[in-house]
RNA sequence: UCCUCAGUAGCUCAAUGGCAGAGCAUCCGGCUGUUAACCGGAGGGUUGUAGGUUCGAGUCCUACCUGAGGAGCCA
């Protein structure tokens, strides 16, 4: 029967056919120890001399790392083994040979192994990022499909700039014309929410900013919710809602990734509503207290945001920025205009900003105006526009980072290993 | 774009301005419970590139290339 190692304990006694890779090989001279990964995980086949016969065995003994076979053998639950179960090998089939793989199982620099991402993902750390990733996503499209949001996708084909601010990729797109690669759905989100209510759309983003850090790609996935007549309360009540179901969800599945990676799993736990929630005066004040040297009236940087996140023990969101600062299209505090009605989620342990948002401006005078004030061509967003010529309502969303959502739940120091093929500022292969 | 650091064997790293080294990987041999297995042996080098200082440069100086960490910008 063919058999996959996650399933492993419920075929304890039972012969079977894995399928998969040679990860690792020990010897003592009549009995190999094959460690198989087959993509659902990893098992270590017991293969001695009397079992398999004198031929069977030597070939294995000079199978290289990384070469694909295919195993018949018996399940036997095991002490020693770290999963619980060993196979012993009746069988091995060579399926095609390995030679000289470069990724040994001894430490490798980030430039060696970000030039063989495409092996690196084989080893089991990676492995078990890119399974959180999955599960994370997976858990954002539950969360939105159960809530009634429908999925609608915006264009990764742009006229022009989403928010203007920022620099973008241009492309060729036919003859004359040049098009640029999505920054942010939000604008068609918008038109999307004012035609079905509650939407979400889910693509890949593109920023050609020559951002170098940990916390920067230039291509990355976002998911971004937008609702017709909501305010900043329930934009912050959604955006907490989703972040407690996404850790909660991988905090339950994917218990064994968690451990592969080290994290501490009670500090995931502590993920539970309600999040703290905090003007951006009182953080302002907050980082004068701590001896920060910040001023009102400016972004917060890194080591701004990781002095506010560790007051908390876990998320928070921060309110209320202002506006001079923020995008064209955030609606300014009715109560107090020099601010904007936005909301940044920052993670907690120093994580950063995860997910930024807020309600978007629906009077059709005060966003010309704005636009005119951004040196934004109008002709470019009449349609824009449009949504608040013809039935203009309150709303609001946000958009999530997903790498960095993963970054924080792996608990681990880099965005780049949370997507499989990460593009940054001097990388682009493989 | 700016600041800082690094580049030596396939990989990870040593080497006071004075003979180019180790562990892992590879190949050969040994071992019936290994788990980054272990033990013995072998092969493996244009010290990132180009100049310069010096009797002598992996080491010091200059420029460039490549990468990393941080800043700014942002999710």
């Amino acid at each position: 029967m063919i058999a996959y190692i996650e399933d492993i304990a419920r075929h304890d006694g039972q012969a079977v056919t894995l399928r998969g890779w040679l990860h690792n090989r020990r010897s003592s001279g009549k009995i190999h120890f094959l460690t198989l990964r087959d993509g659902t995980g990893f098992i270590q086949c017991v293969m001695t001399k009397q079992a398999v016969g004198d031929d069977a065995f030597m070939r294995a003994d000079h199978l290289a790392q990384e070469s694909a076979i295919v195993v018949d053998g018996t399940v036997r639950a095991d002490q020693r083994a770290p999963g619980g179960y060993e196979v012993d090998v009746a069988r091995l089939e060579i399926v095609s040979e390995s030679l000289n793989y470069p990724i040994t199982p001894k430490e490798h620099g980030v430039d060696f192994l970000m030039d063989r991402r495409h092996l690196w993902i084989r080893a089991p750390r990676q492995q078990a990022i890119l399974r959180i990733r999955h599960e994370v996503i997976d858990a954002v499209r539950d969360f939105f499909n159960a809530r009634g949001f429908i999925l609608a996708d915006t264009p990764i084909f742009t006229p022009a700039a989403c928010e203007g601010t920022t620099t973008l990729f241009p492309v060729q797109y036919f003859d004359e014309e040049t098009a640029y690669l999505t920054q942010s759905g939000q604008l068609y989100n918008e038109a999307n929410a004012m035609a079905l209510g509650r939407v979400y759309c889910f693509g890949p983003t593109f920023r050609a900013e020559k951002s170098k850090t940990r916390r920067h790609l230039t291509e990355f996935w976002m998911v971004e919710p937008e609702m017709a007549y909501a305010d900043l309360e329930e934009v912050m009540n959604l955006a907490e809602a989703l972040v407690v179901h996404v850790v909660e969800r991988v905090l339950r599945t994917r218990r064994r990734e968690l451990a592969v990676l080290e994290r501490d799993i009670a500090k995931l736990e502590r993920v539970k509503a309600p999040f703290p929630r905090l003007s951006y005066d009182a953080a302002a004040k907050l980082l004068k207290e701590k001896g920060l040297p910040f001023e009102w009236g400016g972004d917060f940087g890194a080591p701004d945001e990781t002095a506010i996140s560790e007051q908390f023990d876990r998320p928070v969101c921060v309110h209320r920025y202002p506006s001079a600062i923020k995008a064209f299209y955030m609606k300014p505090d009715p109560a107090r205009p020099d601010v904007a009605l936005c909301v940044d989620v920052l993670a907690p342990e120093g994580y950063g900003e995860i997910i930024g948002g807020g309600q978007r401006i629906d009077d059709y005078d005060l966003l010309l105006q704005r636009i005119k004030e951004h040196n934004l061509p109008q002709e470019a967003f009449e349609w824009y526009l449009d949504l608040r010529r013809y039935g203009s309502v309150p709303h609001g969303g946000f958009g999530m980072g997903i790498e960095r959502v993963v970054t924080w739940i792996c608990g681990i120091d880099h965005l780049r290993e949370a997507i499989p093929y990460p593009r940054m500022l001097y990388r682009i292969y493989p």
